[in-house]
DNA sequence: GAAATGACAGAGT
DNA sequence: GACTCTGCCATTT
């Protein structure tokens, strides 16, 4: 059966929330939410919150790898690409430029 | 209740 | 700089 269209737990609540207060143009790794939300290393963990999730208007496309990596997006990293750049965000070759100082929070 | 899955991270080659 | 291997975790089946 479909996953409950709301967080089961306290830590995809968090996760959830914290995405959502990232600001546009801004950016953050899934081993920081993971971190913020409690659980270092839990970043796989937040990965597959994000797929699982599937709450609409959370913007799931600030939400990149370590390194300035985009990750993925569901199969759609162009699009993700393309939302980034829209927002301000310089990407290059699936990679976010100067990342660290785009980083939230920061 | 246990095994499999995956939008990752980090260190090593 | 790119590729490979291992470790970690919550969710789903």
């Amino acid at each position: 059966m479909p996953a409950p269209k709301r967080p089961a737990t306290a830590f995809t609540r968090r996760v959830l929330a914290l995405v959502r207060g990232v600001p546009p143009g801004r950016v953050v790794t899934y081993g920081d939410l993971a971190r913020l939300a409690g659980r270092p290393g839990a970043a796989r963990a937040v990965g597959n919150i994000m797929r699982e999730a599937g709450v609409p208007g959370l913007p799931y496309h600030r939400v990149i790898a370590a390194g300035g990596k985009l990750g993925g997006y569901g199969g759609q990293e162009g699009l993700k690409q393309a939302l980034l750049r829209q927002e301000g965000v310089p990407v290059s070759r699936g990679r976010v430029r100067q990342f660290e100082s785009r980083r939230w929070p920061q």
